[in-house]
DNA sequence: TTTACTGCAAATATTTTGCAATATC
DNA sequence: GATATTGCAAAATATTTGCAGTAAA
């Protein structure tokens, strides 16, 4: 599997050469698309890309920025990852070195691992009649923050309401 | 991480102490989508699930059908996998091996692949702070029919029209 | 000059939520 | 008897699609 193939040549070189192979055009809306993605380090989102789009004085409809960002991914430029139910993550493929990430089943929220063993271990299996481009591997588990809460709901069989009282306590107060 | 800690436990057992647990009730749909869940060998989304129930005989609503598949994530019983932009997948824990997944970005086919040793590796790995649960390794890339389109639209640089035609066939054929 | 691309809005698809009736604890 | 759960329908989200105007090749 040839991961990051591509980050050693310019990434503009790459889409444009991915663009005449595949008959698409050179619009200015890519190559917007293109830069912003590739001077964001971190996750993003559609929603936050096109905000930030807008921040930088360019206006492109979502309807193209999905359309790009896929051509992105199948040019690998670009990762797409999918966690909970919620929207769709990107990142760029040049300088996100290979990680995974923790993903909480409860609240959602996700973190980088970084792990060059384990990525490169993946990496180098190959499978006959499947062009690898990159992998996602994701951990779903409880976080921190949500392992308190449970042990908490666990710690006694007592049956509570909304506020934590005990039915007794309630009935008592009732007197 | 202890993956699959609950397989040699009866799955009822395992969901009545969840449940009892975390103060939530015995309905008998919980226990429907249970059974139905555990009978099922194969990814199932929530859609085909619902219909599986139908032809079963058993009514139970969409959103009974998402909340309990929730818990039943929750309880290690069942795994969630998000793959593409289309609906969540889910498997039973028991009796699945863990394997990961080819997945084509172009066409959307999810394959499985069996890798005992690469499971054990990330298995094995533990995380500070975070509980783990299960993993889901997804290797993004071209599956062998989109390689086959992709080699055709390569091969020529010639402008071709949706009937593959080029242009110069067009324009002689039009004289 | 052909036809792919864009923006916009409407359409789809998926998942979540509110609420009244019901059933579990 | 108190309240969690259910089904249904409506709402909220995310993504895709149709179309008319525009622009790249």
């Amino acid at each position: 599997m040839s991961y990051d193939k591509n980050i050693r040549q310019c990434p503009r070189d790459v889409f444009s050469e991915y663009l005449a192979k595949h008959h698409k055009r050179r619009t200015p809306e890519r190559f917007a698309i293109l830069d912003s993605a590739m001077s964001t380090p971190d996750h993003f989102t559609i929603e936050s890309f096109h905000d930030k789009l807008e921040s930088e004085g360019f206006h492109v409809s979502l309807a193209t920025i999905y359309s790009t960002l896929e051509l992105l991914v199948d040019c690998g430029l670009v990762r797409r990852h999918r966690f909970g139910s919620d929207s769709a993550r990107y990142e760029r493929t040049a300088g996100s070195a290979n990680h995974h990430h923790l993903v909480c089943s409860r609240c959602g929220k996700v973190k980088e691992v970084r792990d060059a063993s384990l990525s490169e271990a993946i990496s180098a299996i190959r499978y006959p009649g499947f062009a690898a481009s990159y992998f996602s591997l994701n951990i779903y588990g409880l976080c921190r923050a949500c392992q308190k809460r449970e042990r908490k709901a666990g710690q006694t069989s007592r049956k509570v309401n909304k506020n934590n009282q005990t039915l007794s306590t309630i009935r008592n107060r009732k007197k």
